[in-house]
DNA sequence: AAGCGAACCTGGCTGC
DNA sequence: TGCAGCCAGGTTCGCT
């Protein structure tokens, strides 16, 4: 699934096609994908004009004029394509018209300037809702949300403060999108790694002698940034069914030190173990032993 | 309360 | 070739 530089890829795809432009059409496949759509979903989309993208975790955001947020996200195996059309096109033309599609294809928005913008998704985990944007921080999917990890509030001392007492495994602390939001499983994999943190030490220990691990700390939210943005830079990664907008793939996975490198070498130059592969909460973690503690 | 494992669903790959 | 089994980027629910 997309993780946080897989969503905000596709924002950026996403919005030289949406932004500013009214949805002239929206057409729905079927009532639900994770969760049941929202009560009359295409009659509250059809005629609204979209007034900005934006990007919360791993969610993504459509602004409308209607003064309602449509809040998408894309689960594991969601995934948008834009073909762009021009301002002639119409009902009929290729643009509009529904060609020979997936049985995948949920969603398809038209937008004034004859883009059709298709989403995708075969496991169906991913959802829409539309929500007022004037409580959208307030809405369910957003209350109890950590952190956004690339925006400053993140640093040694924060996560030393969040991690607090607990007991969790690192990874497990990672992932919980109530502490920082926005990080998967592939990107904690990396992050530790770079950090030279072992997945498997308890969160709490990070922060349990401040003065030690404050150094540690700072270095896995520097690590956590920069792995971040580098796969921002390179369009996210593209395993399996992820794919940018406009169909291109990402390269972020060429550079992946650990995940999925199960029994390689381990990349760290004064290193001479190998990467494992072991199971933490029912998902693969992959790390090196030697070098991770 | 926190921390696990299972469940949701489909498709792709591996090995027999 | 066919099929069973395992695995997948996430989140939520229910049980300790």
């Amino acid at each position: 699934m997309p993780e946080l530089p897989e969503v905000e890829t596709v924002r950026r795809g996403l919005e030289p096609a949406m932004a500013g432009q009214r949805l002239i059409a929206v057409e729905q496949r079927r009532k639900d994908l994770r969760f049941p759509f929202p009560a009359r979903f295409k009659e509250r989309l059809e005629g609204q004009r979209v007034t900005g993208l934006s990007r919360r975790a791993k969610y993504l955001v459509l602004h409308l004029s209607s003064e309602e947020a449509l809040i998408m996200h894309l689960g594991m195996s969601g995934r948008f394509t834009v073909e762009m059309g021009d301002k002639t096109s119409k009902p009929g033309d290729f643009h509009y018209e529904t060609t020979g599609t997936s049985p995948h294809d949920h969603i398809v928005f038209h937008m004034e300037n004859g883009a059709r913008i298709t989403y995708n998704d075969p496991r169906r985990f991913g959802f829409m809702d539309l929500v007022p944007s004037a409580s959208l921080s307030e809405s369910k999917h957003f209350k109890a949300m950590g952190i956004e990890p690339l925006g400053n509030e993140l640093d040694g001392e924060l996560i030393q403060t969040l991690f607090t007492d607990k007991k969790a495994p690192l990874k497990a602390a990672l992932l919980d999108q109530r502490l920082i939001a926005g990080l998967g499983n592939i990107y904690v994999c990396e992050a530790l790694h770079r950090s030279g943190l072992s997945p498997k030490r308890l969160a709490g220990t990070l922060s349990g002698n401040r003065g030690l691990m404050k150094g540690k700390a700072e270095l896995l939210a520097t690590t956590i940034r920069d792995v971040l943005t580098e796969a921002v830079q390179a369009g996210g990664s593209s395993l399996r069914d992820y794919a940018q907008t406009d169909g291109s793939l990402g390269y972020f996975q060429h550079r992946f030190k650990v995940y999925g490198r199960e029994g390689e070498k381990c990349p760290t130059g004064s290193c001479s173990g190998a990467i494992e592969r072991i199971v933490q909460s029912g998902r693969s973690t992959f790390y090196c032993r030697t070098c991770q503690k």
